[in-house]
DNA sequence: GACTGATCGTTAACCGGTTAACGTTCGGCG
DNA sequence: CGCCGAACGTTAACCGGTTAACGATCAGTC
């Protein structure tokens, strides 16, 4: 069983469930704060936009924002110029979460790395990094990315 | 947005999206191949047993092998002396696999470390497992690890 | 020997994610 | 003006994974 494959794998189960315990406490689950992120930033985007900025299929989207809009965190709305287009527009609760939600990405990210020597952490993004690149250019390593 | 929490992740998905297509290509899925390792390593395990070693939950053995087992990789049989238990056995063409399969993860290892330097590859894995310790440690870092 | 509790696998109901098929709407072009 | 293709979001059908509820079996105890 090759290390590298085994131990990121395990680190990333573990990362998402810390994280996912964390969203927990504010009432999101695990792809919804990215969902959110994407109109902190720009209020209003379309879930084809969204998808881009998240780095998630079309559905995705689709699927979360319908969940969020029963929530409460969004709204859906069609775009009155172009009637294919639909708009996701953040609530006042939406809105209200990206401080509690950033605090708690940020808090994990550094008790993730607090037991890692400076040089380490720097080692580590950039060796990440290349292993990223790589592995998007394996076959099928990035879908929604270069399918063609 | 946290550097290592997004690259970790995305890095994450391009490795799961090649090893999936890798894996594909020999008719399986993600998570098969550690449910098929589990029974190469001993044939005959019950489902929590290969639960236990492939660090899943009990029921997504059970809906792999179900699977499985209709793919013709593995039969289910109860066992003689204790009537709950349920044993997994490789058919020819489970075991035939094996050679394949862990070709395939070694040759996606080697693509994805391809790029780094020998230093680079050492404290990625060292810093990659206190990384992966830390978020273990965190509320809900490993359910099925230590829940209480 | 019968009850009672622990152990084990399965099922059901979720969640996030994907691809493929579908229905609308827009825009260019004849 | 009408058509036809491109763009977009939704739906459906999967997959792997989780937790909670369930049912069956075993084992210890009275």
């Amino acid at each position: 069983m090759p290390e590298l494959l085994d131990l990121h794998g395990r680190t990333n189960k573990a990362i998402r469930a810390a994280l996912d315990a964390a969203l927990q406490r504010h009432g999101l689950r695990l792809g919804q704060d990215h969902l959110l992120a994407a109109l902190w930033e720009r209020d209003g985007r379309t879930p084809g936009e969204v998808a881009a900025v998240a780095r998630v299929s079309t559905p995705a989207v689709t699927k979360l924002a319908a969940r969020m809009a029963d929530a409460g965190l969004l709204t859906r709305r069609r775009d009155d110029r172009d009637n294919r287009l639909v708009r996701l527009w953040l609530t006042d609760a939406g809105r209200a979460l990206r401080g509690p939600v950033e605090a708690e990405r940020r808090r994990i990210e550094e008790r993730i790395t607090a037991d890692l020597t400076p040089a380490e952490r720097e080692i580590l993004l950039t060796a990440l990094a290349k292993v990223h690149r790589s592995a998007a250019d394996l076959p099928g390593g990035d879908p929604i990315g270069e399918p063609s």
